[in-house]
DNA sequence: TTAATATATGAATACATATTCATAAGTTAA
DNA sequence: TTAACTTATGAATATGTATTCATATATTAA
């Protein structure tokens, strides 16, 4: 992106496309299975236990998260490790939790 | 924030708070209201014709940003100027749309 | 005051979605 | 093969919410 290339005109369709993602961070049993998933890849058994979400709901919202590229899952025998899809999607969660804390309640 | 804060475990409490910021974000009407508001205030009828949305609606999702405070509304005469809350809200935008320009679809 | 303009609010509705339950599908061990 | 383990999927439900309509509130002009 440009340096003269402007934010404050929002397409239809780029409203759209952000707001989706958006969307499905706006959930906390998400947001909590992509940070559980921030630096290493975690089984979803592993998630519903650590997290107290039943297997079942974490596979749902796994298959969200992988049609929105958020994360990505691999398979090791029995079980599928997911990590989150690339570097972007990290660095994204990690300024939001800065921009959100440094707001004063 | 220090450098030994770490992301990885985001708390029941933390995930929600964050989460109801994402998810108010995770709408195009809304999106394209806060960057349209994104560098200089606007009147809630300015908002209403130039995003094309009933001025009910824009009256709304107002509501609801500023509930978060996301915006900030200032009345002057007759109108209603609406703004971003601070900086943070600014920046986090921006970044977003960063990110999201960056990956490849 | 009344009229006109600008914004906000409450109710109603239609649609989306988070969660649970039951069960299917994939993988490994016996 | 069967059995155990792990994950995914479809249906059902209950809750949430974006939008519209009608109307109220606030401000200014006449």
């Amino acid at each position: 992106m440009s340096a003269q290339d402007h934010y404050d005109t929002l397409s239809l369709q780029d409203s759209t496309i952000l707001a989706e993602t958006f969307r499905l961070l706006g959930d906390p049993s998400r947001l909590r299975i992509l940070f559980y998933c921030l630096n290493e890849p975690k089984s979803v058994g592993d998630i519903a236990e650590q997290l107290d979400l039943s297997q079942t709901l974490v596979s749902h919202h796994l298959r969200l998260l992988r049609g929105a590229r958020l994360v990505i899952g691999e398979r090791r025998s029995r079980q599928v490790f997911y990590a989150l899809a690339d570097d972007h999607v990290r660095d994204m969660l990690k300024d939001m939790v800065v921009h959100i804390k440094e707001e004063e309640f």
